[in-house]
Parts: C-alpha cells; sequence; structure tokens
DNA sequence: TATGAATGAGGGTTCATTCAT
DNA sequence: AATGAATGAACCCTCATTCAT
C-alpha cells in the first residue's frame, strides 16, 4: 500500500496500472487481487491506510499544549517534513473526488483527517489566548485559515518548480505570529 | 476546448475519454482528430487556452489602480465568479504536472498565469501602501501569500463537501486588511 | 493515376491511403472520389491504365523482325530503363492477387500482358531460327523462361539492396546467346 | 508464428489484423501481446523464424557434394516442395522492404538467406567443374543467375493462375544442364 | 470542379481481471 | 502464497467515404 500511495499521489487513479504497482513492489500481478479485491479495493484502502498514519502523526502534539506558541512553530516545522507524507493525502483525495463512486467510509476519514488537524490547531490558538500569549482571537477561523493556506503551499509545490516551500512556511509563520500579536523570543 | 476543460478538470487527462468529450459536444470522435493531432494535443491546447482566457479576466483591473483596496476588494468577490474558471485551471495544472512528458510551452504558461496573479495583487498593495492607505508591508510576501491561499481554497472546495468557499474569501478578505491595517468603510 | 501507381507499387493499396495521393497529388481528398467510384475502383483502373501504357511500350519492337538479335539485345537494354514502369506493374499485380475480391477485367489484362511480352520474345526467336541465325530451340520455352527470370530480377532489384540489375541484365544476354548459339559482332 | 507468416504472406503486413491472427489460431487478440510487443515486432520475429527454418532445409545438403549434378537435381525437385516456405518468406520479404521503417537484423538475415542459397548452388557447380563432370563455368554467375529465375517463377506463380511451377523448374533443369554442358543419366 | 467538415467502422493496443497450477 | 497465461472490454486513433457548399 506504500507503493501503491506513492503511484497513486504522483500520478492518479486512472494513470497507474496494477502492474506498475507490482513492478514496483516486486510481486506478481495476480497476487495483487489475492491481497485486494480489486484496483478500487487497493485504491480506497490505500488512502484509508494514508490517513491513519497521518493520525499517528498528529497524536504528540495533540491536546492542550503547556507552550501553545512552541507547539504550533514545531508543527509548521514539521510540516516541511511531513510535507511527502501530507501532500499524497492531498493529490489522491483530490483524485478521489473525481471518482464517479465514492465509499462513505473513505471520505468520512477525509474528512476526520482535515477536522482533527484544524481542530489541533484550534486547541493550540485557544490555549494561547486563555493563557494571555495571543490576543484574542477566533481559534477556528485562524486554524481553518492556516491549514488551508497549507493544502496551497502544496499545489503550489506541484505545480510550480521555483515554489519554495520552506519560504512559504516562514512566511505563513510570521503572518500567524502577526495576526496573534505575538513576538517569538523576546 | 471548454468542454474538454470541464470534464478534464473534472476527472483527469486519463479517465477522461475522447468518447466523453466528443459527447458532451454533440460531434463524432473522430472530428476531434480533425482538429486536434492526439488527445494530448487537445489537453494541452486546452490548458494554454484556459490560461488566455484567465488573463482576459485580469486585464481590467490590471495597471496601477486609483483604489487600491477597492481593487483588491473586488478581485476577492469577482474570485468567486472566477472560481469556477480558475479552479478548474488549477486542477487541470496539477494534472497536467503528473503527465510522464510536458511541453514547455505549457509550462511557462501555467508559471505566467500565476506570477501575473501575483503581480496583480503585489500592485494593488504597493499602491496602497504609497498612497500611505496600507501600512509598509512587503508587497510581493503578501501577494504571494493570498495567492496561495486561494489555491488552497480552490482545492478544499473540491475535497471537503462543506467548504464554504465565500466563507473562506471572506476570512481572508479580513485577514488582508488587518495585514495592511486597513479599515474599510470608515 | 500515375502518382497513384507510384504510391500502389512503392507500399501497397492497404497501406496507401487515400490521403496520400490526394496530398502527392495537391487536390482534395473528396475530389478523388469525383472521379473515381472507391479505394478499389481507383486501384484497378491504375493497373489497367499501367498495363496499356506497358503495351505502347512494346508496339514498336512487335511483329516479325529483320534483326531478331538487334531486337532481343535491344528489347534487353530497354528493360533496364521500362524496369521502373514495368517493376511497378508487377509489384501491383503480387498486391492485387492477394485481395480478396478481384476483378476479372483485371485479371485479364495482367495474364494479357505477360503473354504479350512472350510472345514478343517469342516472335523474335522463332524468327531467328528461321533465318539460321539461332540453333533451333523451343521458342516459347525460352521466351518463358527470360521472362521468369526479368521478375526474378525485379525482385531481387527490391529485396536486396546491392543487387545490380545492369549486371543481372548483361548475365541474361550472355545466356540467351548461348542457349541459341548466337555470337554477337563477329 | 507460423499462422502470422501464412497470413502475411497471403495478404501483406498491412492488410492482416492481429484479430486475423488471432482467429486463425484460436486464442484472444490481447494474448499475442503477451508474446509480441506489437504488430510489427511479430511480424519482424515472424521473418526472422522463416529464414531460420529456410536455413534448417538447407543444411543437408550444403558442404562439398560428391555428386553435384544429383545435388542440384534434389535441390530443384525439394524446391518444388520447399517452394510453399521460400515462396512465403520472398513475398513477406518483398512487403518488408517496402515499409517505412526497417531493423537492420532482418535485413541482414534477409540478405543471409539468399547469400546462403547462392552459395550452396556455387559450391555445387564448382565441384562438379573441378571433377570435370560439367564444363568451366563461372560458378558463381550461374547460381545468382538460377537464384533468380527461382525468385521470378515464385512470383509468377502467385501473379499467373496458368503458371506451372513444375514446368518452370522442369525447363531450368534443361537450361542448367545444358549450359553445365551435362548430360544425365547417360 | 473543388473543398472543408463530418461520420462509422474498424484496427492496434492496454488493462483490469480471472484461471489453472 | 504465488505465478504465467489467458480473456473481454474499452480506448486511442485512422481511414474510406459522404455531405454541404
Amino acid at each position: 500500500m506504500a507503493t501503491a500511495l506513492e503511484l497513486f499521489a504522483e500520478r492518479n487513479f486512472a494513470s497507474v496500472t496494477i502492474k506498475d504497482i507490482a513492478n514496483a513492489t516486486g510481486v506478481n500481478t495476480a497476487l495483487i487481487y489475492y491481497y485486494f479485491d480489486n484496483k478500487k479495493d487497493l485504491f480506497q484502502r490505500t488512502i484509508e491506510n494514508a490517513v491513519e498514519n497521518a493520525f499517528a502523526e498528529f497524536e504528540p502534539i495533540e491536546g492542550t499544549p503547556d507552550d501553545p506558541a512552541a507547539v504550533i512553530a514545531s508543527w509548521l516545522d514539521n510540516h516541511l517534513s511531513l510535507y511527502d507524507r501530507i501532500h499524497k493525502l492531498v493529490k489522491v483525495s483530490l483524485d478521489y473526488k473525481g471518482a464517479p463512486d465514492k465509499d462513505p467510509a473513505i471520505d468520512r476519514a477525509i474528512e476526520q483527517f482535515y477536522s482533527r488537524e484544524k481542530q489541533l490547531l484550534a486547541d493550540c490558538i485557544r490555549a494561547g489566548v486563555e493563557k494571555k500569549i495571543f490576543k484574542p482571537v477566533k481559534a477556528e477561523t485562524i486554524a481553518q485559515f492556516v491549514s488551508t493556506y497549507l493544502d496551497g503551499a502544496m499545489v503550489r509545490a506541484v505545480i510550480l518548480p521555483d515554489f519554495n516551500l520552506a519560504d512559504a512556511v516562514n512566511d505563513l509563520r510570521g503572518i500567524i505570529w502577526e495576526l496573534l500579536d505575538y513576538r517569538p523570543r523576546g
């Protein structure tokens, strides 16, 4: 499924053949049908698996934090390294949404991923506001805003060869601090 | 090409068949090959065409504006209506970038589209800063930020059924004004 | 039809498209259907035309000749120059014979071409025998033999790049004289 | 490949469809692509295979013979039975030479077939000359002549329905003996 | 007489999927 | 659990042919 995710994200459901996946994993084409019902089953289970894995990445930084600014900062830093994983999920989700027939379970998984990402941020912001580290803001709105921007950055990183993801995240950091009226380190 | 853009954006290059396009246009499959060399030619010319059309949308608001805040506001308002057109371009570009062999002309067209969009915003911001309507900021950075966010919003609108584009743009507007220290209408 | 013969001989009926012929003649595809019923009609009329033209080539040397050896010699010499024309006829005939449905008129034309070619040679040989220039031989057999060999030479010229048609015809000349016990020039 | 050779020789590369071959072999169309890259690959490998098979036919009579006249005689007799095999090779080669893009390996195979056929005959003739069975002649020239004539006979057998291959070979035999000044049996 | 546009049928090829082993 | 071989459906594309002008 890791190989499948790789390929489905790089190209898309229709362009990736079962043979591609079989070759990339070094097994026989028919064997894939031993483990998966059909191509769509493989695709859907691959998405579900990717969502689960992404969740695992969230866990360590979830919950109400002691130092919200630090959590947000590290979350952004992480984003650079998580980029690869999440970006694939975004691309595959986008592809999935274009498919004719969908599976409610998958829809739910994707939505949960996004809502959990937002929650994580919102919790941080709320905590910071309560601790008076940040100025009072609508936590949900900013969380949603940040999360949406990051999706945009992922898209750009694919579309524009010159796009610098690190810069994009740095810009975001600065803007977040400004919106929260937070002055890091001093 | 309009129909093709529609379909290519909704699904993707590999999933859309020439027959789909022919049926949607009400013409014979073979006729498409009378006007286009092959499927990829149709795809590429469709992208180029979409970029051109998007450019046409930019023209009326280009140049140094008298009332930069108004131009930005209307640009954002327009984005809701332009959404359909631009969103398709983004999706198709994303798909195109996954294809194995690319055409430099297309690459250039896409990049130009993005750089022109950014220029438009940057010019407005700079003008506002000069007129002391906005506080002094790095125009390029904010322009890039806004433009990236809008791509994220487009992706979300596709992936998340509950995503409200109008809200997302409104949030953006508020944040832009805050970043520029601009208080609309009084 | 000249262009068509050219193309049909070089490639074959199935490989040559109406468009190829139209392009080569500089006219519109549809116009060909103004003059010919369909592709096969064009093909068949092209063969008939080629046979007629080949006949025209025969006429000047037909009839009982005064100097049979000279006629044979010049006929062989001519063959080098006639080669192009006749070779095309042979190739097209070969192709025609592989086609599923044939036209008796064409079959007759091709057979007549071959029988007339043979007749021409046989007449010469017979005349030479009567004039005691050649030793008594079965004229028909040798004529047929020569004519068959020339077809072989044509095939070879196509198949083997090193094949030298002039040499092949020279060899033939020598062998004919030997078979007829004729010693040219002295 | 045997079936393919059959069909390609009867009609030609362009006229024979993969479906024709699949039907004639009783297998599914797609299966052919399991064993061959594409139609041209099948065609080329069919030619190579035919050349190899033809070579196998040569072997038993190759080398310097004890009774050259007998070998030539049996070679000619064989030609009647070999006709089918070799005639197909000739027809397919002719077709191949009209194709736009060729494979050097195939070109070589065809040339080798012809040169080996000629060598076989030349060796026989040379041996006969040395043994004083034949009168001194240019072995190469006569070998080439005979081989070329046989190609002509094959073409005729296709083009002219009345053409009698056995007669053509008999005529050839007589002429060879005459050229070699050899009087068989007594 | 001449053309651009349009169509239906068919051919090469790919691919998800299955079967036998 | 694993594989090679086999298949049907579908897709891209070409081409002979026709239609409107």
